[in-house]
DNA sequence: CCTGTGCATTGATGTATGATAAGTAATGCA
DNA sequence: TGCATTACTTATCATACATCAATGCACAGG
C-alpha cells in the first residue's frame, strides 16, 4: 500500500467504514497518480473512467461553451473526489473537462472499485448514498442562488462555504464559478471592502 | 388496491422491477391523496416527510426569496416524483414550498417505505441508484445553463426539454423557472415569434 | 351580463453586469 | 536581475434584463 493514500485510507476506514480485511482486497483496485498544474484529465467526448480523490493538491471541473467561455462546475481540495458522476454511471460522453489548478496527488477510483466495494460493505454502500444526496442539495443550493442572488451575495456565500478556495484560486475561476466576469467580481470585492466587509 | 395508483403501480412493477409478492407488500405502505389546485403541500421550516408521485395533474417546488420573489426549483406532471430529498433523507426542515399548479391525484411516499422497498429489493435499490444519477444530471444541466446561457437560450432549451408543460404551466413560472421575469419572458417569445422561431 | 381578478403584453426607464481596453501589480522563469 | 506572462484593477461604454406602470384579455363567479 502506497503511503501517500493517507487521506484516502482514512475516507475508506473511518467514512465508509471499511474493515481491515475488505479493506486491503479494495486498496488493491485503485491507482495513485501525480498529477501537474495544468494537466487535464477529463476532456469532453470521453467517457470518465475515473473519479478522482484528492489526496492533496485542487482539481476543477468545467466546461466550455461555444463562446470559448470557461463556467467552472466544482472546486475539489484535499478529500474531495471530482468527477463527472453522470458521465461515469451512464457511461455517456462528458461535456467536462477536469484539470489541475495545483500540483495535485489523486487516487484514481474505477467504476469498477465502487461496485465491488458496494457489494462488499453495506456501509459502504451507505456512505456512497449520503454521498450522492449530498451533491444533490450542494447543487440545488447553488440553482437556487443563481436563479435569486445577486453577484455579491453568490460572492458571500461563497466565501462563507470555501473560506479556504477563496485564497488558494485565482480570482476568475471564483468569477467563473459564480457566473460573471473577473471584471464584475472585482467591482464586486471593491464594493465589499468599501461597506468594511470581512470574511468570518 | 387503489384503482387510481395505475402509473404507480406500473412504476414500481415495470420500471422497478417488483415482483408481484413484494408489490402486495408494499402498496399497503402508501397513501392515495386527491389535491386541489393551489393546495400547499410543504412549507419551509417542515421537514418533507413524504415524496409525492404524481398519479396525474401537475406540482411544483419552490423557494421565495428575502423579497419575496418565488423562484422554482421543479416541475412535476404525471410519473414524477416532486420532494425535498435532502430534508426528507437527512431529516432536516426544507426550506421548499411544495404545491398544486392543477388538481392532482398524488401518491404519498414515506421514507418508511423506501427504505423497506430497498431491502425487499435489489432492483429497487438500483432504480432509485439511477434516479438519483438523473437527478444529478439534470441539476448539472441546468446549473451549466444558468451559467452559460442567455434568457432565449434557456427558454429555448426548456420548451425542447419539456414541450407539454410549456403549455399546461402559465407563463410567469417558466419566466421564474428560468430565473426571469415575466415580462421579459414575454419580450423573449416576441423574439423567437420575429424569428420564426417553431418549438418542434 | 357585468365585473373582478389574474395573466400576458407593451412601453418607458433604470441598473447590474458584460465587453473592451488600458494600466498596475504580482509571479515565474531565463 | 530583468523581462514576460499572468492576475487583478480601473475606467468607459454597451446591453440584457429588471422595474414600474398601463392596457388588454380571458374567464370565473355573482
Amino acid at each position: 500500500m502506497n503511503t501517500y493514500m493517507q487521506n484516502f485510507t482514512k475516507y475508506l476506514k473511518t467514512k465508509a467504514n471499511i474493515a481491515e480485511p475488505d479493506f486491503q482486497l479494495l486498496i488493491k483496485k485503485v491507482e495513485f497518480r501525480n498529477i501537474e498544474k495544468g494537466e487535464i484529465l477529463l476532456r469532453p467526448g470521453e467517457v470518465c473512467k475515473h473519479s478522482f480523490f484528492v489526496e492533496n493538491g485542487l482539481l476543477r471541473s468545467y466546461t466550455v461553451d461555444d463562446a470559448g467561455k470557461e463556467h467552472i462546475i466544482q472546486f475539489g481540495s484535499e478529500n474531495w473526489i471530482v468527477s463527472d458522476r453522470s458521465s461515469a454511471f451512464f457511461n455517456e460522453p462528458s461535456d467536462l473537462f477536469i484539470d489541475a489548478i495545483e500540483d495535485t496527488k489523486v487516487v484514481l477510483i474505477s467504476s469498477d472499485f465502487l461496485n465491488e466495494a458496494s457489494e462488499i460493505s453495506a456501509s459502504f454502500r451507505n456512505y456512497n448514498q449520503i454521498a450522492l444526496q449530498n451533491h444533490i442539495r450542494h447543487q440545488q443550493k447553488r440553482i437556487n442562488l443563481l436563479l435569486s442572488a445577486s453577484a455579491e451575495r453568490r460572492y458571500m456565500n461563497f466565501i462563507k462555504l470555501y473560506p479556504d478556495l477563496t485564497l488558494r484560486v485565482p480570482q476568475w475561476m471564483i468569477a467563473s464559478y459564480l457566473g460573471i466576469t473577473p471584471e464584475s467580481l472585482s467591482r464586486v470585492r471593491k464594493e465589499l471592502a468599501h461597506k468594511n466587509f470581512k470574511p468570518n
